[in-house]
DNA sequence: AACGGGATGGTT
DNA sequence: ACCATCCCGTTG
């Protein structure tokens, strides 16, 4: 089994943890079935000058979890559905990165299932369809993800991604900080999300 | 208590 | 382009 990637990974800079994870593997042991896939598309959410994360304001209840350790979840309900999002950096510095969409490896039956879609492409393309097909919910937030229990990420050296064949743009959905070019994309992977010209 | 706007996604 | 759907933060 590869290496569960740890703490000292997620404490870095949001943007810097973004551009990493492309290429490992995002796993869920949710609902006893294990499901993953390899993840194709990232988004940063900073700290500071960045008026689009959820952090930026105030610190609030649903936040909370944003200011604690690196490594833990930070599970959002959005229009009936969930992101999930990775914390980084140290505590009491709220910042995230935001997991946007796989290519589906394990469990495609199960996520099939849990979609209630036959199509591979639109099982785990995108925030709230990924968190679907991987059983992550609510109930995820706040949870360790540095330990392989419910939810974690798999890496070993083969998953590292050539800076050529990343490609940054600015993110999808947000109506503030719209120039920022926060958003990590593993070039012409058919499994990214949004419009074609922001593959 | 009420209100308005989402880091969405599926349909028209 | 539209809107289902519901949670959360803000305001009164």
């Amino acid at each position: 089994m590869p290496p569960t990637l740890r703490r000292s990974f997620y404490a870095q800079a949001p943007d810097v943890v973004a551009r990493n994870l492309l290429g490992t593997m995002l796993v869920s042991r949710r609902g006893g079935t294990r499901t993953s896939g390899r993840i194709v598309e990232t988004e940063a959410y900073l700290a500071e000058g960045d008026s689009a994360c959820h952090a930026a304001k105030h610190r609030t209840a649903r936040t909370e979890v944003m200011f604690g350790s690196a490594g833990i979840a930070y599970v959002y309900p959005i229009h009936a559905k969930f992101c999930f999002n990775i914390v980084c950096e140290t505590n009491e510095i709220g910042c995230a990165v935001l997991i946007r969409a796989l290519e589906p490896v394990d469990g495609v039956e199960a996520m099939k299932t849990r979609r209630g879609v036959d199509s591979l492409r639109r099982l785990t393309t995108g925030p709230a369809c990924l968190c679907q097909a991987l059983e992550i919910d609510r109930s995820v937030n706040g949870l360790d993800i540095t330990t392989p229990q419910d939810v974690w990420v798999e890496a070993n050296s083969k998953s590292s991604v050539e800076s050529n064949r990343v490609r940054v743009t600015e993110r999808i959905g947000v109506t503030s900080a719209e120039d920022l070019l926060l958003r990590f994309v593993i070039r012409d992977n058919p499994f990214v999300s949004g419009p074609a010209r922001l593959r």
